[in-house]
DNA sequence: TATTGACTTAGAGTTAACTCTCAGGATTAT
DNA sequence: ATAATCCTGAGAGTTAACTCTAAGTCAATA
């Protein structure tokens, strides 16, 4: 079973465009053609397609996708160049979520301190409110914000 | 006590070029100046920027970060505003996460998958593993993988 | 047969958020 | 006094990843 390039790009939400983009970046290597060079795309090419989502998902340019896609056209002896990009793209996406978990924490003082203000109808109530009124779970986010003010 | 630019970009780690960029847009009218024009960063101003900050980092785009600080400058008439803004970025962030996490199963499939071709020396080793021995965790994964081929 | 959609090369336009350069002038630190 | 730093405005350059246009050809479908 083949797919056009248009059939594909529905399937997968890029446009046509794009994908031909994608193909003269040299990420599309693996794709057939027919005689008369209309690229063929197989059910398996949608895994590569996911792939190379995922890669950018986790924030990798294009040349880099690139470079691994070249690997695997290469074959077996690439196997470790690519442990490694894998491993080391995991530690990326860990460390952006953990930063933006750190964000969340910050957004959810903000959230408690205009509900606060909401209820009172004024900010100023902001300057009332002892240490112990604050949820514990948010204390530590409003702590940092005046400890950064004085670490340097 | 009072910051010039050059001391406050050195603190937050942006240049003085990026911090009069951010105020040419709009997003430091909170910067009192001399009587010559300077700019006088206080201590509270860090909570500013690093509100700015995370707003950027859920991805916020300058033009409304300006229109979330035109809100606070407005004063307590836009507290129900500005609240339901956090809210928004909240959830967008809890998106985000959740979207990371799905990114880094995929990433730990794959890291599985080049182990276990790294252990036979080849990527061929994948046709004669079963599903049973697939590591549970993953195993989804790359049940997804296929599913999303047929799904469409 | 007509339309739709595939292909190519080549290059222009877009967007966001910087990032820098220049020119000219004022202020502050050593 | 001299260098470093501050200010302004105007505008150019950068980067990535598209996104589109044009011009011309070829193939498949109704």
């Amino acid at each position: 079973m083949y797919y056009t390039i248009g059939e594909i790009a529905k399937k997968v939400n890029i446009s046509p465009h794009t994908l031909r983009f994608y193909a003269k970046e040299g990420l599309l290597p693996f794709v057939e053609r027919s005689e008369s060079g209309i690229r063929m795309f197989k059910d398996e090419d949608f895994e590569g397609l996911m792939i190379i989502e995922c890669l950018k998902k986790t924030g990798m340019p294009i040349k880099d996708i690139k470079t691994f896609i070249d690997w695997t056209m290469e074959g077996d002896s690439t196997i470790d160049k690519r442990l490694e990009m894998f491993k080391k793209r995991k530690e990326a996406v860990e460390k952006q979520i953990a930063e933006l978990q750190e964000t969340l924490r910050l957004l959810e003082y903000k959230c408690w301190y205009y509900e606060k203000a909401k209820e009172a109808g004024t900010c100023e109530v902001h300057s009332k409110i002892k240490v112990d009124d604050i949820p514990e779970d948010i204390r530590p986010v409003k702590e940092n914000l005046k400890k950064v003010r004085k670490l340097y």
